[in-house]
DNA sequence: CGCTGTTTTGAGCGTCCTCAAGAGTAGTGG
DNA sequence: CCACTACTCTTGAGGACGCTCAAAACAGCG
């Protein structure tokens, strides 16, 4: 399945309007005003649609646009020579995917739908030429990347000297907070990623996740069932999550 | 010690030449022609000198500049509640600090001098002037964030799947490679670090560094003694990190 | 209903951590 | 100049955490 064949452009909105985009208070366009962003007419090239378990790029593509998630679900991951795939992170609406591209003008990663998903196209040239034109753009540009640096510091922290139970709650944890920015519940969520994906996220095998999700609802910090995950005790959930 | 009582400006120089620079060929005026680069004028506010053991800034600092270093090495830690330190990087000359500032308009990590250093100080709005101006200026900023996202990753991969000896091995090179782009030897290579620095960075204990070191100069890849450490078989080192 | 993929759980083992001791090195002041 | 101290690095022994291998339960789907 090629990128062109999983592309779609909804008829007769190829430039979509940011100010009228419910997801505004994440996304790129967070600091602009009102005139701003009416003056911004299109920073949106068109939209695409990406069903679940394809791939909105890949490794080794040709770096022509970011994309932010206006609905759905994805996750990052290094290809590698061996089999061991290593997920850099999972995406939800308002992020921004396709940053790492910028460095070479090429795609490091896969960024792969883990449901049917819906993302605006912003090509790389536009956004250039539009965030030399309004600051405010330009800003939270830098922020979106600067802010995934700092999460990757994060993780870098977690995989250096987290013990496994201690991940698994800092990734429940940072989901709820995520899906509570986007008005969901914090305390109930469902996984969008298998077993396996989660533990190469945290550097952990699909059995040592299961173990510590089992255990967390042993202790009555969570209760969990398969993909269903519900947050009973939050304050233990958090201190779990300082470490030792 | 404040940052204030470590800083110096150089009297007569408060702006300095980025076309007259020797690390121009990695810096951030990477992509910029001739001309513009004389056009350039002012992109380094001053520059600014750190004693080995001091900090150029420290977490919770406001964000005002990024530093280009132009002598010297540092690492940069997160700060930790418990006493634990994670390493998240080692920056050497011609490299850019302090892009996690951007998102909070507050640094987010510790930024140590690992030997007395030299930096130029790029103040953030200057920056956002000029890369309006510049746009080849502009391009260069975004792929400096984007390969610090890049390396990020590459790291989560060490971190999450590869076992001690291949962590120290794909240290070891990096740092050699960093090296011959700056034109030393990427045979021969003195640490500027710790055992224990490492081992934060790399997600293990100096005891396990200290332990594949030796390991390593017994199989022949290596010779070292204490921080001074010699490439003996580049090629064995390359395999080992490529993992299994 | 059988097939497939995901998840759970168990048993045994290996890598790396913890704790400990000792050697090597640098810096300081008598 | 050399003790003295502080720090870094090396090496060893024992143990724990998480991995590997294996099997079975469970859910989804044609």
């Amino acid at each position: 399945m090629t990128a062109r064949s999983v592309r779609m452009r909804t008829p007769g909105t190829a430039r979509i309007a940011c100010a009228d985009c419910s997801l505004r208070s994440l996304c790129l366009p967070l600091l602009m005003s009102e005139d701003d962003l009416k003056r911004l007419d299109a920073l949106v090239d068109s939209r695409r649609f990406v069903k679940r378990g394809q791939a909105l790029f890949r490794t080794g593509d040709r770096f022509e646009a970011v994309y932010a998630i206006r609905a759905g679900f994805f996750k990052t991951r290094l290809a590698s020579t061996d089999g061991q795939e290593q997920v850099t992170g999972f995406q939800m609406a308002g992020e921004v995917l396709g940053l790492d591209g910028i460095s070479t003008e090429m795609h490091l990663c896969d960024a792969v739908a883990l449901e049917d998903s819906e993302v605006c196209v912003i090509r790389y040239g536009q956004l250039e030429f539009l965030s030399r034109k309004f600051t405010d753009l330009q800003r939270q540009f830098h922020r979106v990347m600067s802010r995934e640096i700092v999460n990757d510091h994060g993780m870098m922290r977690l995989l250096g000297n987290r013990r496994a139970e201690e991940r698994v709650a800092a990734f429940v944890l940072d989901l709820t907070q995520r899906l509570r920015l986007r008005g969901f519940s914090a305390s109930s969520l469902v996984l969008r990623m298998t077993r396996e994906e989660i533990g190469t996220y945290l550097g952990l095998t699909l059995e040592t996740v299961s173990r510590c999700f089992s255990r967390l609802h042993d202790d009555g910090v969570l209760r969990v069932h398969r993909r269903q995950v519900d947050v009973l005790d939050p304050t233990a959930l958090e201190r779990l999550v300082e470490g030792p």
